[in-house]
DNA sequence: ATTCTAGTGAACGTCGTCGTTCACTCCCAG
DNA sequence: CTGGGAGTGAACGACGACGTTCACTAGAAT
């Protein structure tokens, strides 16, 4: 593989003091999501994760076989439960509150190392680490998005035939092609704009 | 890196019989692509392209002192151009036949390269490379469905303000989108679905 | 205080890849 | 036909990362 030297991925999780069991697997935890979110799957190494947890790479293999169970693990430690779907009595202030939520997980640790996971999405390499990440982050947001719609359907403010697969998709889809091109701090793509200027005109009435 | 044992990535392009030349140069950066479709940037490797393009290292190293090198001129040489907006007097014909322009271009191999090379975007490691794609194909895209959505403004089937950064970007987010979670093989996610489910009740008047 | 176990840091042998070199050969142009 | 340059396949030394081992030590529990 490519011969660069590499620098230890992540931030560097404290003080070099001996630390035990689930504290020092939690900082192992919180190196592998800033490698991941730094480097992506493919340069994260487990050198790379020890150094940045500040440990040595005979604890990670006490414990994890591979790269893959490591991230696997990191992954279910770390992802943030979807949460309920909002409930404002508003389909307006449903999707931007719902949207403001996944962008700010989306800017969060665990999300940038989840999007990482989804822009390897056709590695086999990571195949289970993209089921994790899509069991647990892509499908309940679009069961969260979804369920939104058909209360918008209810109250009358969108069109039955509006709450489709690719309907729930655009949002996702657009706040991670926009964070991709590093367009994702404009003011142009914030909840509100994606909200007002995409969403409600797609299931309007 | 990941130590695993790499089979030559991308398929091997014909005999192996000398080439010369430009013949050779074709034969690498068809095999380069097909390592970007397959691998993505970060595990391609020059060992890998070589052995693809059935020729010898060296043969790469007298033309590119570097991988990045090697994989701007592939895509440079292989990346087609966007060609004319389509303008058939219909909106909907318009938005369908690029779409569909769209679709065949992102599955074709150096389409998949050039996603691939997207997916990895906030890799400094192929910062020049992504700026090459986003110059070739990313901003060629939003210009095109731009003028496409112009020309409806200018016939009353689009509303004049529909026309943002943000809806331009959807059709292209989508696809992304549902290609990386291989969902792009269903009937659902056709250019004519996107067009008629999320393009035109955005932008109808 | 003692015991036990997990953690530490270093070292090891191995492998894949890098970038380079080289002897030989092919093949094109004159 | 000849010369020159490009291509071939193999080999090389170096390096990073892998997975493993080990002597020593910290620190928790008794």
């Amino acid at each position: 593989m490519q011969k660069q030297a590499e620098p230890p991925c992540g931030r560097l999780t404290g003080a070099p003091v001996r630390r035990r069991g689930r504290v020092l697997e939690n900082a192992i935890f919180e190196a592998t999501l800033g490698c991941l979110a730094d480097s992506g799957y493919a340069w994260l190494t487990m050198e790379g994760v020890a150094a940045a947890a500040q440990t040595g790479k005979a604890a990670l293999y006490r414990r994890w076989s591979s790269k893959e169970e490591l991230v696997l693990d990191a992954l279910r430690a770390c992802l943030p439960p979807a949460g309920p779907a909002p409930d404002t009595g508003s389909l307006r202030a449903d999707l931007v509150e719902l949207l403001t939520r996944m962008r700010a997980a989306m800017l969060s640790e665990p999300g940038a190392a989840a999007r990482a996971v989804i822009n390897e999405a056709d590695r086999e390499r990571a195949r289970a680490v993209l089921e994790l990440v899509l069991a647990r982050v892509v499908d309940p947001t679009a069961r969260l998005i979804t369920e939104v719609l058909a209360r918008g359907v209810a109250r009358g403010e969108v069109r039955p035939e509006a709450v489709t697969p690719l309907v729930v998709d655009v949002a996702p889809a657009l706040m991670l092609y926009r964070a991709k091109l590093g367009l994702g701090a404009s003011s142009g793509s914030g909840a509100e704009a994606i909200v007002d200027e995409v969403l409600l005109p797609i299931v309007r009435p």
